[in-house]
DNA sequence: ATATATTTTTAGTCTTGTCTAAATTTTATT
DNA sequence: AATAAAATTTAGACAAGACTAAAAATATAT
């Protein structure tokens, strides 16, 4: 059984890059966790002695499977609960953070799927960022059709499915680069048509042009 | 600010009686919390230095202003969660207790109010114990069922759970008629079964009897 | 009322997680 | 390659909470 503190480290060096691979260094940790190094250290070393993480002395630090998992256990927790707070009792997603980071914590594999059905399984959070299932699995779409976005969410475009010159030449003469921030103004349910704002300008899109978009959902 | 376990030691004082007056002992606390008497020792001067209790060594302990108010906002938040485990998401109200015990020391004034909006108000938790509102006030039972009573106690009959008629009859046998005075003259913890008295006649019933029928509390 | 039993407190130790200050290792610079 | 700078670890200390064993206070029984 891990401690809050213990998961707070696990979810630190998570972040800190180490869902690739390389390793993460005592001092990125303490400045995450507003802690001091030397604290790290020690914790390090008891992570180890658990077998949460590889670490060798000076070398910086990994997770092991087993840590990997309790990591992204921890921030499913996270994630669920901000749906939680958000969609069923109205809160801002400026105001969720500090709650479900004591929410994260709470130790029940059976609430955790209740409350994961009660949100109709959602795939992420309020502010975009993905929900792993319970083993620890990302869904890969991160990227969506732009067509499958909702009004009010804030995207970025991310690439396109259709490549032909006319169509670039559209998205180009309209200002829609990658990394083009799109907010949807209004879907009409009629032909699928949307209202988007690209770039300070409002634009209406047809239903053949957001299903070749291809966008990351950033905020709600 | 208060720790889960600062938080523990009132919730077991306030529960061990003194919602009432009478001061609670050392050995009573260690047990309810299962720890050892000098633990609690410990705990009750750091209690006492933070005003959450009036403690004098050898001389048991009660909760101050302040700290019945702790108190009774952690067993609101403890109640609130067990009907939003039941009620929303299914649980039976057995596997609810563990749970809430962790969730009922989330700290979000916000979020306990909100949580209590979104379940409309409830007065009581999935046990049949009444929740206390935001001030530690409790809302003045009408109705309980007269297994939750307690010894010498003075219940007047309010109505029955169970309507068939052979329970019915029981009643009329035993003189147990809307408005009948009932005072609560033992308990048997074993069986759950209650001696009582009933228009002057002394009367054994089983737990099968107390939990189907309502009475409302006259007096203590 | 005095001896005995029970309850409660004290004294000292342990673990967890943190800190500061000093020592050590690694990295960067010349 | 030598040295300065930065990162990391060690050593020693502390606070919170808990424990054991022993001492002190209170309650009980004869």
């Amino acid at each position: 059984m891990t401690t809050f503190s213990e998961e707070n480290y696990l979810k630190a060096i998570y972040h800190l890059g180490n869902h690739g691979q390389h390793s993460v260094s005592t001092n990125a940790i303490a400045e995450k966790i507003e802690t001091k190094a030397s604290s790290v250290t020690d914790m390090l070393r008891k992570l180890a002695e658990k077998d949460y993480v590889d670490y060798k002395k000076y070398q910086g630090v990994s997770l092991t499977e087993k840590g990997r998992l309790t990591a992204t256990n921890v921030i499913r927790k996270h994630r669920l609960w901000e749906v939680f707070l958000v969609n069923k009792l109205d809160f801002s997603w400026g105001e969720v953070h500090d709650i479900a980071e004591q929410l994260e914590h709470i130790k029940s594999l059976k609430l955790t799927n209740a409350l994961d059905a009660f949100l109709d399984y959602p795939s992420h959070d309020p502010h975009g960022d993905p929900i792993p299932d319970a083993d620890g699995n990302f869904k890969k779409i991160s990227k969506i059709v732009l067509s499958k976005a909702n009004e009010n969410d804030i995207c970025v475009c991310v690439g396109v499915n259709d490549s032909s010159s006319g169509f670039l030449k559209y998205l180009d003469k309209n200002n829609i680069a990658l990394g083009a921030e799109i907010e949807i103004l209004s879907k009409e349910p009629f032909d699928d048509s949307m209202n988007i704002n690209v770039n300070g300008k409002s634009l209406a899109i047809s239903k053949l042009i957001s299903n070749n978009l291809y966008v990351k959902i950033r905020s709600t």
